[in-house]
DNA sequence: GCATCAAATTAAAATGATTCTAAATTGTTG
DNA sequence: CAACAATTTAGAATCATTTTAATTTGATGC
């Protein structure tokens, strides 16, 4: 298969090098199929994705990978704070390319996740953790029907 | 098989009223297996289970009821409002007893949830729901490690 | 009481997201 | 370019949960 062929639209030429600096910046060996993930993911700006959305991406984008890498690399990402999972639903697994501090709006029928930037979001009347505990996050879930 | 066998230790004799009358309340009829999960559930006050540790409690106090009728009753009463479902975890569903409003401290090492009453906490700075969209409710989990 | 019938229960199979395994492939390093 | 560890992958395994289809049971009327 040509790499480039004159007949058929051709798909803008995507930056590898903000994906290659990401990899290398957590120390992950930028293959083939991370680097190829990584520009799915991190080019597009903010979004959320779930593993069988990012496979299908892939394949739509003809990049050669299997659903297992997905998985691999989704938490690999994940464990390197390039993602963020975000648990909204018993049904499957999010993550979410925005990692800066903020919340969520879900869209239980379409199963779709809205950013709330958290620096406008203020909590009153927490507890405190309980001793010996660390508060490793806070998420504020709206639902909407 | 005897109602009552003097010979064995009796079990405490149980309240059995009260399930009988939230079943009634909710239109559920009081089936045997109803009955007892009911009582597991309210009698002891708020706590959370899961399908498996509601089963293995059923079996510890010899209930004899499938592990599929647990995970039917577990959603009829969720949707009968006697029980909420808790996403926390993608691991597993968690129904929490306490239906009013209130939110949560996860324990993610040990799968543990610790209810924190509504009441007192107030939260600032949320933006209002998308046009056409409801709230179906505003979930705050504080995630310990 | 007892028959009737819809509702409920159940064992077992099916599902579906996710993880694991073990073999093949591929970066990296000297 | 050899060597070796890291990575990828197909396919199997896992595990919570749901479904199926058959059996059992509670409610109702007689």
């Amino acid at each position: 298969m040509p790499i480039f062929n004159a007949m058929e639209p051709q798909s803008p030429p995507t930056n590898i090098s903000n994906a290659l600096q990401r990899l290398r910046a957590v120390k992950l060996r930028p293959t083939r199929q991370r680097l190829a993930l990584a520009q799915l993911l991190f080019e597009p700006g903010d979004h959320h994705v779930t593993a069988e959305s990012l496979y299908e991406q892939a394949q739509a984008a003809n990049v050669r990978v299997s659903l297992a890498t997905v998985y691999n690399t989704l938490h690999q990402f994940t464990a390197a704070g390039l993602l963020r999972e975000v648990v909204v639903s018993s049904a499957c697994t999010y993550f979410d390319t925005n990692v800066s501090d903020h919340h969520h709006f879900f869209f239980e029928n379409r199963g779709a996740l809205v950013d709330i930037d958290g620096a406008n979001v203020d909590i009153r009347g927490l507890p405190v953790a309980p001793e010996g505990a660390r508060v490793s996050r806070i998420d504020v879930i709206i639902r909407l029907t």
